[in-house]
DNA sequence: GTCTATATTGGGATAGAC
DNA sequence: GTCTATCCCAATATAGAC
């Protein structure tokens, strides 16, 4: 059949683009990045990708939306923590080793807050279900007495959600200063002491 | 003295541009500002306005040291609490009325990690004074007994100020949302509360 | 599905007159 | 100090052939 295999090598042209673009957006952020030049290192021209994707605003959604899916993957299956707290830390953790991603989030999401955004939505969304999750593991660690039950759960997801982005950006402007992943971990020691 | 009338002038017109461009990078960001657009608000040509600010990233530094001048000065005279985290709980509620100027600081911020960028030794010795500054204040209350000796002033210096930027994203993505003031106090509180 | 070619727009910066 | 005019470059997006 050969439909099938022009699908085949379709998805895995568009795959293969979105590698390079994220890749390309993660090094030099999304104004300063061309289509052009992810057509190019993608292995093919600029009219070419934007048969996959029609415009540079839908390529970089897709980009954002993948790298999301990624991340959750590999953090539900290889830190198998029920504990979201935890995750959190550890997530901190390993972002460490990846300052150029860091560096992607840090100015998508900040780029976002333009009302006009279409990445917009994706971030909101994003930060909602985020903060649902750490919510929910902190209800349950104030039932098995580890939390206070004064602290409201929704706020200390927010406060903690909020330390590791802005810690992001601490270390991303100096990287030898304090270690993220041990504040992060004082933070939540912190929290643990509120009688 | 037609000379002092010259300068005078030339140091109107340049405050001008400096309030246009503020105004403008705060609406729309870094990268889709032009200097043509900023020149046409302030009333001249762009080779006029590159008379006073010769590249528009000269321009763009400018706005950020006046920016931070003024908000230091503003918060030392109107809010004259000598402790500075207080103040910073104070400041997170001013912020709350210009979203667009946190939507600058956000950005800018986010975008000055880049490596090559211009703006970068400005964030990074902003967050350093900011530190220390916070720092100084947690050493002081460890001194009145307010807060807890074991704690590491420097950490929770940077944890402060990062919930504080944090909150920001969080904040602009959906403003009405958790309140920022309220969880930096609730941050705040905790923190006292630790043995 | 991918190409070449091109339309179109907009940006930063400079030259030189007034 | 400010203007007009212009250079030069880069970008997104589209048209149409293969």
């Amino acid at each position: 059949m050969p439909v099938r295999g022009q699908y085949a090598k379709g998805i895995a042209k568009r795959e293969e683009i979105l590698d390079v673009a994220l890749e390309l957006f993660t090094k030099k952020g999304y104004d300063r990045t061309s289509v052009r030049e992810i057509a190019r290192l993608a292995g093919l021209s600029q009219a070419g990708l934007l048969h996959h994707f029609s415009t540079k605003e839908e390529l970089f959604i897709e980009v954002l939306r993948r790298r999301d899916v990624r991340n959750r993957e590999e953090f539900r299956s290889s830190h198998g923590d029920p504990n979201s707290i935890r995750r959190l830390v550890s997530i901190v953790r390993h972002n460490m080793t990846q300052p150029g991603l860091v560096r992607l989030y840090v100015t998508m999401s900040a780029e976002s807050t333009d009302v006009d955004s279409t990445a917009r939505s994706f971030f909101v969304e994003r930060y909602r279900s985020l903060r649902a999750e750490v919510a929910k593991d902190v209800r349950a660690q104030q039932r098995l007495g580890e939390l206070s039950a004064e602290l409201d759960p929704d706020a200390v997801a927010s406060l903690l959600i909020a330390a590791a982005d802005g810690l992001q950006i601490q270390w991303l402007l100096e990287s030898d200063g304090p270690d993220m992943g041990v504040l992060m971990e004082q933070l939540w020691t912190a929290l643990r002491h509120v009688p």
